[in-house]
DNA sequence: CCATCAAGGTGGACATGTCAACCTTTTTCG
DNA sequence: CGAAAAAGGTTGACATGTCCACCTTGATGG
């Protein structure tokens, strides 16, 4: 503890039951979706992470860029960053670190000024190589983990909590007492 | 882009068929389970950072640790941070943060000299009481968006995952050629 | 009892992610 | 056409998350 402050009152307000908290009864923080996924995705990326460091020094936002472009979707850079779901500013970032690393070129796009191309160097084919069967592996193993039926609604479940994710309109019935 | 570099070649190396990467056939991102599952993860996080931003300056690890609180589970920090699922690390530093801004009051723990208890002050629990209720309403809305089989097989689904995501030994078979 | 080792908290350093301001290029539309 | 809006990239600032070294306290085993 932070060697100051810590005033008084435990069970200052609020006349809840002790033991039980604020909440009626029971809670369990296990039946909250957003918690539960926040808490697999980041156990996910650490695994991700332990595979990238056996191979070289590719970071994860820098991996799947590099997966990107490797799938032949496309060498322009907006629709790279699009794919990998990436953020401008950090796929500014990132790109041009890799840039600097040597695992990509770059080159001007004559359709759109304002884009580039990139383009994989031996070096980054070469990690792809290494890495996307080890990274198939994985996938498979997850999968395996799943039954039939959780492999067979798993992607349709996250895309529609991906839509019920994009709005707060739900709250609308429940205004904000400020407004 | 950078204004620099942007060396040479394109499809420099490795004979893949032009359009189709490096990757026999047609690659699907959306087939990528880890990958859904992050962007499902920052969208979430988005939405629930709108609806924290509605009520006041509480930050998405402030309101985890104060739930986790509020809800009675315990009052021992060890306890709550791994409730919270948070790190040692930035558990110490939302907790002194929130500190300081009045949202939490520290308490020496009798039974344990490293920890401390944590309790909520009233303006914690006021905050709690507004935020919870539209948080609940977007659990609702989420699992609303899913058929009764998905609600269903949700939760299993994300535990085995998360089990299977905490090793790699899988590649064992698949050792390193470094090594 | 004492020596070790584990557990807990703090702080520094860094990686990753998000937001906003800004400038350039492209597109839209009057 | 030309002005305004939109899209794209860069940068700075900051939030969030992770890793590690360190110190203190607690638990373990001789």
């Amino acid at each position: 503890m932070r060697d100051d402050d810590h005033t008084d009152g435990p069970d200052a307000a609020a006349g809840a039951a002790p033991g039980e908290g604020l909440d009626g009864a029971s809670f369990d923080l296990s039946l909250l979706l957003p918690f539960q996924i926040t808490q697999l995705s980041a156990r996910l990326a650490a695994q991700a992470r332990a595979i990238l460091a056996r191979h070289g020094e590719l970071s994860l936002p820098q991996w799947r860029i590099i997966r990107v472009v490797a799938v032949g979707l496309s060498n322009r850079s907006t629709a790279i960053r699009k794919s990998a779901g990436i953020d401008k500013s950090q796929f500014s970032r990132t790109v041009n670190a890799m840039v600097d690393s040597g695992y990509v070129t770059l080159a001007p796009c004559s359709e759109d000024q304002r884009q580039f191309e990139i383009h994989l160097t031996d070096k980054a084919i070469a990690a792809h190589a290494r890495l996307a069967p080890e990274l198939a592996a994985r996938q498979r193993h997850l999968l395996n983990a799943l039954t039939p039926d959780q492999r067979e609604m798993i992607f349709p479940a996250i895309h529609a909590l991906a839509r019920a994710a994009e709005t707060i309109d739900f709250l609308d019935n429940i205004p904000d007492p400020k407004d």
